[in-house]
DNA sequence: GTCTGACATGAAAGTGCCTCCTTGTGGACT
DNA sequence: AGTCCACAAGGAGGCACTTTCATGTCAGAC
């Protein structure tokens, strides 16, 4: 962990050493930390979806994201994408087996973050009560 | 799942349903998914850190970010800020209970992007090659 | 012709993370 | 005075994600 090194580059290349688990960890969070890929992944966990389906089951997403972020999960192979040729035209969405390997710990994080909510609210409050100077919300 | 619904605000509160774990799961990314916090979580796993050390201890952060990061997570319990009047002042940061709790899932992440990096890398070199006009990298 | 459904894409503006550089505080030392 | 150590914070710019709005393609229906 000490020895850790991540060059920082526009693609984030992890290093890839054994020893360096947390560039592994940067590289997952890179690929969906972002604001809709987890939510994508975790709607697509429930079963195979249409583009309009897979839109209604995430709240707010919109067409657009929606668009760009199945095209990077389809690139990074967590996504499979099937036209049929059908008018009009239909696409539909299904996590591949890489994908569905990683619902598990999405599940986890998920099971995490609510069993912990509340003492996190309460952890900010405090030290927004603490330190009413800093604006870091 | 399909139920789902974040409203989308400054502060991104998940609505806390039990049957909305995609709310949790978008919250847990919101906390650690930044460039620098897991890596500070990783660090600290291993013990408790001076800011130095801890600086020293990820590659490539500066000053500012360590500054920034630590501020974070402490202001949402997952790190313990301790200064020492001494000359030159002295500060430690260490994991929490709460924030020790999360280590085995990074662990976890870290391992399942570790063993797929390969698959992932393949994935991307076959779709860049099948769509040589999308530039999503 | 227009409209619809289904989905992809382009353009521009907004936002905030991140980076770089600088400054600050409090001592101690030269 | 200057420099060092240890750490915090300010300011500004860059960049990519995100959002909004519009346009596009392909048939088919009216």
């Amino acid at each position: 962990m000490s020895d850790s090194h991540i060059q920082v580059t526009a693609s984030l290349d992890p290093c890839g050493l054994d020893e360096h688990p947390d560039c592994g960890i940067r590289d997952v969070l890179t690929r969906v930390g972002d604001k809709w890929s987890v939510l994508v992944i975790v709607e697509l966990a429930s079963g195979i979806r249409r583009f309009r389906e897979l839109q209604r089951g995430i709240d707010g997403i919109s067409q657009r994201m929606l668009t760009l972020t199945v095209r990077r999960l389809e690139r990074d192979g967590l996504v499979t994408r099937t036209v049929y040729p059908t008018v009009p035209a239909q696409v539909t969405y299904e996590l591949t087996a890489l994908g569905s390997s990683l619902t598990h710990l999405v599940k986890q994080l998920a099971d995490w973050s609510l069993d912990h909510r509340e003492t996190i609210g309460r952890s900010r409050a405090r030290y927004d009560a603490q330190h009413p100077d800093n604006e870091i919300h």
